[in-house]
DNA sequence: AAACTGAGCAACCGCCATCTC
DNA sequence: AGAGATGGCGGTTGCTCAGTT
């Protein structure tokens, strides 16, 4: 069995534009039929990922407002390192963005402790800052614990939380948002535009017209055309949608 | 100007829950 | 009912770049 190569690391801007245009054609699920049919050589999850993180037109950009740092705060000591969940309640950001956030902020706060408590200590600790974050395989752990004993309010909830499974409660079944939901709630603060029209306004894509999840009105009529890798043909039943790889979807700009 | 350091962030990994057949 | 497939989530890693020495 030959494992057909799956690419790795950085997406390129024509993987992403590919990726754009297969999600604006059959929705946000399914990652890994939208995986196979735009022919990016990449896993399910990674464009799910991909696509989450940074492809779709809901999210923010740029720092995180004080109300949002404030946000995160709260949230976290309710809820611990309930990424996804904490970004739910904050529009356009994603888990992954407040996670790092809360890295980034827990790093620096332990360290402003740290002076704090011992100024002139010269003592080994995981935070010095001589011990490079390139070392973060062996140290993540211990930023994170020194981190936790240094922060008293915020640490009283996380040990609570942190390390046990979480039980679905009754609340969060009943907040629960489907990624569609969630971009639904994001819209009636500021009108979201279609996938494609974000693109097409940086003057650099032109993409086939968008329908939701047309595989599942028509799964059967999708074919690829004299085994021409480049090009795939989208039949339903009253649309004809053609994708033309590398060509269409190129950059023009 | 070059080397070093650390912050920020994108992306991957592994586990687990849910879905589908 | 259960096995495999798929998706979601939290943790972790590695790269880039700006600031500092």
């Amino acid at each position: 069995m030959v494992q057909e190569e799956i690419r790795k690391g950085p997406w390129t801007e024509q993987e992403d534009l590919q990726l754009v245009c297969f999600v604006g054609l059959f929705g946000d699920r399914r990652w890994d039929f939208i995986a196979k049919v735009s022919g990016l050589k990449r896993t399910g999850k990674s464009c799910r990922l991909r696509w989450v993180n940074y492809l779709h037109p809901g999210l923010k950009r740029g720092k995180m407002t004080p109300h949002e740092e404030k946000l995160v705060l709260e949230l976290h000591s309710q809820w611990g390192n309930r990424w996804s969940r904490i970004a739910r309640r904050l529009p356009g950001r994603t888990d992954n963005e407040i996670k790092n956030y809360w890295r980034t902020h827990m790093r620096k706060k332990a360290q402003e402790k740290k002076q704090e408590t011992s100024p002139s200590s010269s003592s080994s600790s995981t935070l010095d800052s001589s011990s490079s974050w390139n070392n973060r395989a062996v140290n993540s752990k211990s930023v994170d614990e020194t981190t936790e004993s240094f922060d008293s309010t915020i640490v009283q909830d996380m040990s609570a939380l942190q390390g046990k499974k979480y039980q679905k409660d009754q609340d969060e079944r009943e907040e629960f948002y489907s990624m569609d939901d969630i971009w639904k709630d994001i819209t009636s603060d500021e009108p979201i535009k279609p996938v494609c029209d974000v693109y097409r306004e940086r003057g650099n894509f032109n993409c086939p017209p968008l329908a939701s999840s047309l595989w599942e009105y028509c799964p059967e009529t999708l074919w690829r055309v004299g085994g021409d890798e480049s090009k795939i043909f989208f039949s339903t039943n009253d649309q004809f949608v053609s994708c033309y790889q590398h060509e269409h979807m190129s950059l023009t700009g």
